[in-house]
RNA sequence: GCCGGCGUGGCGGAACGGCAGACGCGCUCGACUCAAAAUCGAGUGGGCAGCCCCCGUGUGGGUUCGAAUCCCACCGCCGGCACCA
């Protein structure tokens, strides 16, 4: 084949690669085909992959089109493998961005959210991501939220969901409260204003109840990365410990702390209580102090966030604590760097062993007393430079001195729980989740109030508790669901008089933390799920998502899944088997943002290079875990490399009609030329395996793809007059199957140009040729002392002695 | 402070105990062209006129015939948690 041949035109005119014809031309073909559609059953196994469904905010970015590629060549390689492959897509659609557009330009949330859908449905379909349609779902649909309003009513049944008052996160932008998990360093995970602290009555999930199981079975989740089980950890933050119980001399009243030293019980010389504890106003009642604690607990209520950066400070209550186990009486103050939120709101001060305690005593000039003795610990108290927080052994503690301080933690709690003056005790970090927002776009809160018989479920045939669609959106410090004269009115399920509904939604969380079920089934009508279906599907084999939810909603999909396991509904107590969290799309070295104007959109890309352009760069460019800085020139080198795959396929196909792919044992001798080709395209095979195998290398994948071709183009070059048509077959088949998974359009079409009947996505995965891989002549390197001193080439069969010999 | 991760050419990265820098971007040169673009080909860590030579994977040690890779200490960057008793 002569090589002008091969040379220049331009654009679209035969035989040049272009992908704005050819993309919509397979992803119809796709679509009639329905070939993405699964059913439950079969010889197949199955394999159920999976990644983080988008809030429809109208566009898809950066991170959508890597996300969703890298779900995209899992299910697409599964498939060839022969799995049976769930794929599904839907919306997380509930939430304030609707809300917002709602309250400035007058558009209802439904209609905004519907909109954005079918504008993103688009755009997934232009990407030519292989999602089983039939199964879209949108958490605003009825059908879906109904649901929720089940779980939830499980759940109060189970004692897990639960309304109380307490302080809470709230948020004055988004005029909400927040969980936990949504208070980012002080502010909003959505829009990052200061959260500010407030005593409301509001709706509970006790996921406190799940904190042992949920840390436990972290340990299960080998295919999770180390790094979301360790924030995981973190956030659940157990720790052992004893309840120790004190009493107030002068009152009797009964003072418990917690704490994990009790091995420094007899370094106790004040005891410390949060200024919001019950006994701190108790006990300052009618004295000048009672101020200073009340002023204290109001600091501490509005700026939760910076009380770390406050100095510590403190009022003596006048009153004493008797210590349990030397029954000396030790002054109890007020402190501001105590947290009613954790234990029990008291501690016992022990300053020459808790860094903070110092601090306290030496601001306040309260005595130290060393009880562990351990290296670099001083005679003198007084020259205790930092608290030693170290083990060590016990000292000036009565009986247990001379105890290693770990036995000594075990001797103290046994002797307080014999005595009934304590015992032992394990407190988390872990609060229970707070699922009320004063918000209208979201799942109403099935609950009635009833003067007469007070909080009631809504009964299970009354659901959905349907949202709505007349109401004041702009919040003027009640819910807008308030507004609603309609909605707010309803009938006592218990005994027929008039009641008021619950105003508050769910957070949107909630819908999340089960939508993997729901696909499923997603029609199913008597239940959340089918149980069949979930009991084929599930677990997930395979979750894709970013790394921001390794405690939101990752942790809340544990913990609803653990429920419903509790409830006997599904029969696996871990939802995603295997989880991968891929890095950010940045541009200038920062994630792209609408506020740091640094964004690029990937359709934008599309419309320039087609998708299978776009998806192989964000594939290439970065391993999948890491960040990716976004290259304009890098995307016109993934196209380029399109054009060059998709030329040789297109000139060779000609040559190749009618001819047999080689297969190695037909008898045919090949030339070292054709044995060179072999076994650069077998490499290749063997390395795209492995790393879609064993790892998530797509990039390293794509590079073995890249050699190949390069082998392909210098074989041409030197056999220009007699190339060698069945290996040339074989290796353009091989390579074509081998960029299925990553570009499926292109792959479709050189398929076809190869003279096969579509679809390349229904071939079985290629094997690689050991055979090819065999090479006879090996280059050995000599290393004397670490340095190379000489190159021989042998038989690949030599043996060591003939390599020692030579 | 505690926990986790990462440091390799001009850039993204590869190799993860055996020839460091695969693959791509960028750059240089050549072919084609009146010319350019595109395409095809050659080159591209530093030193050196050049090499089969010397140096080189954050820094310093160690293990090993052999270390980017394993171990120890340090430095720097990124992320999570943080007055959690």
């Amino acid at each position: 084949m002569a090589a002008q041949e091969l040379t220049g035109v331009r654009s679209p005119s035969a035989g040049e690669y272009d992908p704005h014809t050819l993309e919509p031309r397979w992803q119809a073909y796709w679509d009639e085909q329905r070939l993405h559609q699964v059913h439950e059953g079969g010889q197949r196994p199955k394999r159920y992959v999976l990644g983080m469904f988008p809030y429809p905010s109208g566009r898809l970015h950066m991170g959508h089109l890597r996300n969703y590629t890298l779900v995209d060549v899992v299910a697409r390689y599964s498939r060839m493998r022969g799995y049976n492959v769930l794929n599904p897509m839907g919306w997380d659609a509930f939430g304030l961005p609707a809300e917002n557009a709602a309250i400035q330009h007058g558009e209802h949330p439904a209609r905004w959210t519907y909109g954005n859908i079918d504008v993103m449905r688009n755009q997934l379909k232009r990407l030519g991501i292989s999602y089983d349609w039939s199964r879209e779902i949108a958490t605003c649909d009825p059908e879906y939220y109904r649901w929720n309003q089940w779980l939830f009513l499980l759940m109060y049944r189970r004692g897990l969901a639960y309304r109380a008052e307490a302080r809470v996160n709230w948020c004055p932008a988004c005029q909400t409260v927040l969980a936990n998990e949504q208070v980012v360093g002080g502010e909003c995970w959505r829009c990052h204003s200061r959260v500010e602290q407030r005593l409301l009555k509001q709706w509970f999930l006790r996921i406190t109840a799940y904190a042992e199981r949920l840390l436990q079975d972290l340990d299960l989740l080998e295919g999770w990365p180390e790094r979301v089980k360790v924030m995981q950890r973190n956030w659940i933050g157990r720790s052992e410990g004893a309840q120790v119980r004190f009493r107030v001399k002068e009152t009797g009243d009964e003072l418990v702390v917690f704490t994990t030293r009790p091995d420094t019980l007899f370094g106790v010389t004040f005891m410390v209580l949060s200024p919001r504890h019950p006994l701190a106003q108790r006990l300052t009642e009618g004295t000048p102090q009672a101020q200073v604690v009340r002023r204290m607990a109001e600091q501490m209520t509005a700026r939760e966030q910076e009380l770390a950066e406050l100095p510590k400070e403190g009022v003596p209550t006048g009153a004493h604590a008797i210590n349990p186990v030397n029954g000396e009486a030790v002054p109890i103050w007020v402190g501001n760097y105590v947290l009613m939120e954790y234990g029990t709101g008291a501690i016992m001060g022990v300053p020459a062993h808790d860094q903070r305690d110092l601090e306290f005593a030496r601001r306040y000039g309260l005595p130290v007393r060393i009880v562990i003795q351990g290296p670099g610990v001083p005679e003198d108290p007084a020259r205790l430079e930092r608290a030693y927080e170290e083990p060590g052994v016990m000292v000036n503690s009565g009986p247990f001195t001379g105890l290693p301080s770990e036995q000594g933690k075990r001797a103290v709690v046994e002797h307080l729980q014999a005595a009934g003056l304590g015992q032992p005790s394990v407190q988390y970090r872990l609060r229970d989740w707070l699922i009320s927002r004063q918000r209208y776009w979201g799942t109403p809160i099935p609950i009635v109030y009833c003067a007469r018989c007070g909080e009631q479920p809504v009964p299970e045939e009354e659901l959905p508790v349907v949202l709505p669609a007349q109401v004041d959106f702009a919040p003027k410090g009640k819910p807008p669901l308030a507004s609603s004269p309609e909605f707010l009115q309803a009938r006592c399920p218990r005994c027929g008089s008039s009641a008021q509904r619950e105003t508050d939604t769910m957070d949107t969380f909630v819908d999340s933390s089960w939508y993997f079920l729901r696909f499923c089934s997603p029609r199913e009508s008597r239940l959340p799920f089918d149980r069949e279906a979930v009991a084929y599907w599930m677990p997930v084999d395979q979750y894709i998502g970013g790394i921001e939810h390794a405690v939101l909603h990752l942790l809340y999909s544990r913990f609803f899944t653990k429920v419903l396991y509790d409830e006997g509904l599904v029969s696996f107590q871990e939802p995603f088997t295997r989880l991968f969290t891929q890095g950010m799309v940045t541009l200038g070295g920062y994630a792209m943002s609408k506020s740091r104007g640094n964004v690029v959109d990937p359709l934008d890309v599309v419309s320039r290079f087609g998708a299978d352009t776009a998806r192989l760069f964000i594939l290439f460019a970065a391993p999948p875990e890491k960040d990716l800085e976004w290259s304009e020139s890098g995307v016109e080198g993934a196209f380029r490399f399109l054009q060059r795959a998709y030329r040789l396929v297109d000139q060779w196909a000609p040559l190749l009609e009618g001819v047999e792919a080689y297969r190695s044992g037909d008898g045919q001798s090949l030339g070292e030329r054709e044995r060179a080709l072999r076994r650069a395209v077998h490499r290749a095979v063997r390395k795209v395996t492995q790393d879609c195998e064993e790892r998530f290398s797509f990039n390293t994948a794509i590079a073995a793809l890249m050699e190949a071709v390069n082998e392909l183009y210098r074989y041409r070059e030197q056999v220009a007059d007699q190339p060698h048509r069945g290996v040339i077959r074989e290796s353009l088949e091989l390579l074509t199957l081998c960029l299925a998974p990553f570009v499926p359009h292109i792959a479709e079409q050189m398929w076809e140009r190869l003279g096969h009947a579509p679809s390349v996505h229904l071939q079985p995965w290629p094997a690689y040729d050991p055979q090819a891989l065999e090479v006879e002549q090996v280059t050995v390197v000599v290393q004397v002392n670490g340095r190379v001193r000489d190159r021989i080439t042998l038989p690949a069969d030599a043996s060591e002695e003939e390599l020692r010999a030579a």
